[in-house]
DNA sequence: TGTCAACCTCGACGCATGTCAAAATCAGCT
DNA sequence: AGCTGATTTTGACATGCGTCGAGGTTGACA
């Protein structure tokens, strides 16, 4: 009877960025973001990957944040994005232990 | 300049995964399902574990199958549930590759 | 000060989602 | 056949989400 309900904080801190992942959009901006050279990458840099208008992207980006995946910061006329790795790792362990009993 | 773009078809196979997860019951199933004694669990087990109907439930144990993150099998009067680790693999080793470039 | 480019916010639009009660299905038992 | 318990499906409702165009903010530069 090992039945490990997940603690109900944790699941409702771990939900949202899982969520936030559930977008094939956000996924690949993740994916740019997470693996850019120099570990930070420009929106202008993003926005062309894709056949969405810039509030869209923006909007996505904003998600992302929030969701604490990303970080953001403005330097002169361009915003930078960074992965936060601490948080993705929690994602892939909680993914990991899940798998344990098999 | 490493900006690796997911490839579309892959970001459209495992974002449902990932948007699957993001909801707090969901994920409280998962861990209750990936975790149980003897790799499966009853859905008898399942629904006295959350302050929900027992439809919603099932509607969320839909949505994990259809994501493709379990497997139901009836037996008798009851339906068991199981883990698919290949797909939570997948998402483990994707988080992973995103986060090797820090 | 004015202008331009990059980026974000706002408001709106359809569509998807979480939830429930009610009804349907399924399997065992009498 | 009929009853009972377990599970899913259906139909409905409110809320949330992805998208866009229009407008706003920020910073560089002349």
């Amino acid at each position: 009877m090992t039945q490990q309900k997940l603690d109900g904080t944790v699941a409702g801190t771990l939900a949202p960025a899982f969520k936030a992942l559930g977008d094939p959009v956000r996924l690949q901006l993740m994916s740019m973001i997470a693996s850019a050279d120099g570990g930070e990458i420009c929106v202008c840099d993003l926005t062309p990957a894709f056949a969405l208008s810039g509030p869209t992207i923006s909007h996505h980006l904003k998600t992302l944040r929030e969701a604490g995946l990303v970080d953001a910061e403005r330097r002169a006329s361009w915003v930078y994005y960074r992965a936060r790795p601490v948080l993705m790792r929690q994602l892939a362990a909680l993914l990991a232990v899940d798998d344990s009993g098999e």
